[in-house]
DNA sequence: AGCCAGTACATGATCCATCATTAATCGCAG
DNA sequence: CTGCGATTAATGATGGATCATGTACTGGCT
C-alpha cells in the first residue's frame, strides 16, 4: 500500500480494463438496439421476467436480481410499460406492492433477442478466452465483488483508525 | 459454438462479470463524488488534461484517449466549463477546432482527487488480486478489446455467409 | 384498537449519454 | 482558385440514471 500511485503493471491492467468496460457494454447495446430494437436495460429486465414463474415478479425482486436501485427500475418500468413490453398489475397479497408482468409482445421480444444476444456475448467474450482464462477472470470479478460488499472504507481509513485508536 | 446458450461455467462467469461491472463503477463514482465533489466522467477528463503538456488538449484527442463520442465530450465540457474546471480556448492552428485547458481550480481538483481515487482502486481491485490473477485479468480484457475492434459481425453471420456462398 | 418504524413504489428534478442535425473549416482534385 | 468530401466541434431532443421526496401499506408493540 506504501506508494500512492499504481505500479506500472497495475496501471496498464487498469487502463485495459477501463477501455474494455467502456467498449463492451456499448457494443452489446448497439447490437441489441439495431438487431432487436431493445436497449440493454430493457433486455435485462425482460430476462428476469421471462425466467420467472408466470412471467411476473415483484419489482423489488427484479431490483435484487439486477442490483438496481428501486427508483431506476420504476422509471424503467414506466418506459417499458409505455412501449408495451410489460404490464403493472395489482398485488393482492401486499397492498403496497405490485407485480410486473411480461406482455405477449415482451415475451416475443425477449425470445427473439436472447439467442442473438448470447451469440454476441459468445463471439466477443467466451470464444476469446481459454477455460483457464475464463475461470481466473471470474475469480477476479468475484474478488472485487467481495471487496465491494465489505464495509465501504473511505480513502485514508488507516490514519483515521490510528487517530481514533490513539 | 453449436449450442445457443452459454455453458453453465460461462453463464456463471458472465453473471459474475455483469454484477462486478455494475457495482464497481458505481462505487468509484460515489467515492469521488463524496470525497472530492467530482463525478467519474469529470475525473477522467481532468486526468487527460493534467497529463497533457501545457494542461491542454484538442477535444478530439480527449475523445480518442477516453473512447468517448465527440458529442458526449462536448456536453461534458460545457458542464465542466460551467463548474469552472476547464476552459475552452481558440485554436489558431486550426480554425475549426479548439483547445480545452485546465483551470487552476481544475488542476487543484484533480491533484486532490487522484491519490484518494487511486487508493480506492487499489483497495477494491489490486489488493484483492494476485499477480497471476491480475495478469490473466488483463489478458482477458485485452482479448475482448481485440474482438471488439474487429469488423463487428452481426449475429448469424455464419449462416448468412453460407447462404451468400451457396 | 392505536401507534409507529420499516417496507414497497412512484414521481419530479437533475445530471449524463446518445442520436440527429448543423456549421465552420480544412485540404485537395481539377 | 473553386468546388467538395472529410474533419472538428456545438447544439437540441430524447432516453437513461440518480437523488430527494412523498405516499401507502405492513407488521409488530402496547
Amino acid at each position: 500500500m506504501s506508494d500512492v500511485w499504481l505500479t506500472g503493471d497495475e496501471q496498464r491492467a487498469w487502463r485495459t480494463y477501463l477501455q474494455m468496460s467502456s467498449l463492451l457494454p456499448a457494443a452489446l447495446n448497439r447490437q441489441l438496439q439495431q438487431d432487436c430494437g431493445l436497449t440493454l436495460p430493457e433486455y435485462e429486465v425482460l430476462v428476469q421476467l421471462s425466467e420467472a414463474p408466470e412471467h411476473r415478479l415483484r419489482p423489488f425482486q427484479v431490483c435484487d436480481a439486477l442490483n438496481w436501485e428501486q427508483s431506476r427500475l420504476s422509471h424503467q418500468l414506466t418506459r417499458m410499460e409505455r412501449r408495451g413490453l410489460v404490464l403493472r398489475r395489482e398485488c393482492m397479497a401486499d397492498g403496497r406492492g405490485a407485480y410486473v408482468e411480461l406482455t405477449a409482445a415482451g415475451a416475443e421480444a425477449i425470445d427473439a433477442a436472447a439467442p442473438r444476444h448470447v451469440a454476441t456475448v459468445r463471439g466477443l467474450v467466451f470464444d476469446r478466452l481459454s477455460d483457464a482464462q475464463r475461470a481466473t477472470f471470474e475469480e477476479a470479478c468475484a474478488a472485487i465483488i467481495t471487496a465491494l460488499s465489505e464495509p465501504p472504507r473511505p480513502a485514508g481509513t488507516e490514519e483515521t483508525a490510528r487517530l481514533a485508536a490513539g
